[in-house]
DNA sequence: GATAACTATTAGTAGTATAAATACAGGAAG
DNA sequence: CTTCCTGTATTTATACTACTAATAGTTATC
């Protein structure tokens, strides 16, 4: 569900590959890669192709090639960390629990205070955006149509806050939402309790009401915060 | 003081030439780019380092290229917001009020928040970081050195808060106060005010003091948003 | 009107030359 | 004998050229 990432070019297949061995910690830190020619050799591709790649990824800041030392794996420090592909690889290799946490608590800091934003200055056509998420969720009638129609009202209201930056920070919700979606108990009783929480958002937006978004939103996140606590208890 | 960029490869030079075009709005999006061959004369570089530019700059969300179409310059809601390539761009060419606008209010909800999050976890090390960075600027006696320590501050409180995702952000704020310093009247008693609000930050996270950190944090950047304002109406 | 041939453009490969950074050897000075 | 410099040799990424393959839009043909 989560991988809609078609692989069509060559060189983003190696850069899909190469990636997730780095961020999966498989080719770890320090030093590491084989020299172009034998890594291209190995791997099917030509130099160029094998070139293309690392170029994107040292964009990323995963690696750093030099002359005569060879290229090797940055500290993950050095990654950007709000890359989507980085947040993709690093979601399929290891969402572990505490990469949840982080990610649970990007959801706090950003979405209040987006709802809030999107309150103050959203325009009639982004409201309306809003609005037709909400409708797709409240017919929703499988699992998938819910996630689809999730991540399409969250993003709407990041971009009625008319602040790109604020937009950009899309690819972290989305991650985070999809691992909720992986991890928590989805069931009828989820549905009833979300869907009230998401229409108190849209009304609070639609009436220029910004502390009483920020006040919903951030209920939302505390409940999806338990959920996920509530499951990975009583998984053990 | 804002560009210790360099250039030192060829198409490191070719992002960076291609990027700020884009950006600054000299190639319109919707179509554009002349074709690879052509592109690659004009600048007079090769195809390959062309390409090689060019993958990076799709990765940033700035181009599409496709078969037999060519190559395209994406809309602005597609491109990479976040990168720090893309934020120096825009902050290259246009600093316009509403761009300030912008990372003013994504410092309002990323640095409290981080302030907070830095009181709850900060380890002995990533504290004394904070209080080097300070001491720093307590000691900074002409305005570079001050940015120098005042950025680290910044970046190391980000770092105290154990959350990459939040550290990533650090490019933003950077942005942020670098336009600060160029766009505020920095004097002696504007330090005078800042100093202490630093300080004041720096004891709520040793002290394990969330609240008080967010607040300190709060209205500091509040501090700084109505310094930019001051000058900008007094610019008039 | 459907299908096939044509064509322009990016995608990908191969081979070669250049430049830079390191490592190592050799020597000079302490 | 040790330490530090210096020059050179070698390894590796960097960069270019020329070529082939695939793809998608256009045109022509039936």
């Amino acid at each position: 569900m989560v991988k809609p990432i078609v692989m069509r070019s060559l060189h983003n297949q190696v850069i899909q590959e190469l990636g997730r061995q780095i961020v999966s910690g498989e080719l770890e830190a320090g030093k590491g890669l084989p020299r172009e020619e034998l890594l291209a050799e190995r791997m099917n591709v030509s130099r160029t192709a094998l070139r293309e790649a690392m170029k994107v990824l040292s964009a990323k800041g995963l690696i750093e090639s030099r002359q005569k030392t060879g290229t090797r794996v940055r500290e993950a420090s050095h990654w950007n960390q709000l890359d989507a592909d980085v947040l993709a690889w690093r979601c399929a290799s290891m969402p572990t629990e505490s990469f949840v946490e982080k990610l649970v608590e990007m959801r706090e800091i950003i979405e209040p205070a987006a709802a809030a934003a999107a309150a103050r200055r959203a325009t009639p056509e982004q409201l309306a955006a809003i609005k037709t998420a909400y409708d797709a969720m409240e017919a929703a009638e499988d699992l998938d149509a819910w996630a689809v129609a999730d991540l399409a009202f969250h993003e709407a209201m990041l971009r009625a806050t008319n602040n790109e930056l604020l937009t950009s920070l899309f690819s972290v919700i989305e991650t985070a939402l999809g691992t909720y979606f992986v991890m928590s108990a989805r069931n009828a009783s989820n549905f009833n309790v979300a869907l009230p929480q998401h229409f108190k958002v849209y009304e609070a937006i639609r009436r220029h009401q910004p502390e009483v978004a920020r006040q919903g939103m951030l209920k939302m996140v505390a409940d999806s915060r338990s959920n996920i606590r509530r499951q990975a208890t009583a998984g053990r």
